[in-house]
DNA sequence: GGCGACGTTCCATATAGTAGAACAGCCACA
DNA sequence: TGTGGCTGTTCTACTATATGGAACGTCGCC
């Protein structure tokens, strides 16, 4: 089943995810290969130009990566529907905006609006989180045909265990579906307030989320009451221009 | 030398690089590769995550390329030291601020931040152009040691054919280098005013460019004239924060 | 000066990818 | 309602291609 090509892109992701340039000893050790068969390989990626080459025999990931998702993510429905309506939500408030995509049993950050007041501890865009630990994640289980269902199985699945028990999440998900927004929580990152909207395909099936995020003493609990009916347009419309 | 794995990244590119998702038949066409082999290989992308296979037996690129990508580009040194000063330019100005790297013989749009009455014209992050056709190329190739033979070979290899001659080049990137930074022109773009400064690294290399660019009706040349020293002060400060 | 760890090269072996033919499903046109 | 031509997919014998151990040259450190 090509493993030659699986064993290449195991060696980029390898590359990505290291932050200095690494040796070949350092990835045949880390991958279980030959010192030989890694070398050749990273010299196809060379060559392909998806590596480059340091003069210390290092190696280290391009931009090519970069540069084809960017090709990619400009295609993307998802963010295309969602950008405009974001800029409009990012007008009512001073806060960060941030569009999410579900994505196995994670939820994956596809889109930040940066506040004027900028937000430098939440997630930037390209990270991902577990669907579970955040507002933008619970919202989009909450409106799944299947969410019980779906919950236990994302709530076994993330580790560490988290700080709550699957009852709490499961009555949160209700909570969540009655009131059709999530809110608050700072299940995942501490001092920081946060709420999120679901954005669904014309299925009916969430595709997406919207949050909004902003520092706990700014954005009080108040300011996101005000942005309840902001926030659920804006989602209405992404839905509606995705067909929905 | 890893055929296998060539071929495999040369089929990830071209569904990066198609607006539609494709079927089997037209990529190995394309590829000039018989269907069963393109078959496993997209098989295997889709196992590694690359590659969704739709319903209707087409494939396209999911974003897990895009995700990588975001990973490299998160810790590059450049956009890491121009971020801050470009931010601090855009404060200045009222137009887009873009940053610019070398890579062959185009250069590459790192970054972009828009103008509060946005550009929509101008490339995007992500896409890349001819040095010779923009002035953040042209600014750079004005500052390498080897500025005219290199002009010559870029020259050269651009296609089609640039609108002015070679000594119009020459002497332009002439005079940019005794300013110490280029401007307008709108060869690549008309309608387009812009300028740009050059980044170099530790050894005087030059690294990248951050131009300014905005409709010849708002971004006047008397604005501009004002932009010159903001500019030069931001370059020069990326500079110093690479080490140079 | 020599030990150890590095990146790199080489080559016989067999494994893993190749390519053609055959299959099954779909759509359009007659 | 066929039938022809297009899909995507499966199968298999073949051989070209990746494999991995051993040997090489080089650097830095004790």
């Amino acid at each position: 089943m090509d493993s030659t090509l699986l064993k290449g892109l195991t060696l980029l992701e390898l590359l990505t995810q290291s932050p200095v340039p690494v040796g070949v000893s350092a990835l045949a050790t880390k991958l279980a290969l030959p010192k030989s068969n890694v070398h050749r390989t990273l010299g196809t990626l060379v060559s392909a130009g998806y590596v480059r080459r340091l003069e210390n025999g290092t190696y280290e990931a391009s931009l090519k990566v970069w540069e084809l998702g960017m090709q990619v993510m400009k295609r993307n429905q998802l963010r295309r529907a969602a950008i405009a309506f974001m800029h409009a939500l990012q007008g009512v408030t001073t806060e960060t905006v941030t569009l999410v995509a579900p994505d196995g049993d994670d939820c994956l950050y596809i889109h930040q609006m940066e506040a004027s007041a900028p937000l430098r501890i939440s997630t930037a865009a390209g990270e991902r989180a577990p669907a579970v630990m955040t507002i933008s994640g619970r919202v989009m289980m909450a409106f799944y045909a299947d969410a019980a269902q779906r919950a236990q199985r994302l709530y076994d699945a993330v580790s560490p265990r988290p700080p709550f028990g699957l009852e709490t999440l499961l009555s949160d998900l209700k909570t969540i579906r009655q009131n059709g927004y999530a809110m608050s929580g700072s299940h995942w990152r501490p001092g920081i307030n946060s709420m999120a909207g679901v954005i669904c395909g014309p299925d009916g099936v969430p595709v997406g989320a919207i949050a909004v995020a902003g520092s706990k003493e700014r954005f009080t609990d108040e300011k996101m009451q005000e942005l309840v009916q902001p926030l659920l347009s804006a989602c209405a419309n992404v839905s509606r221009a995705l067909g929905g």
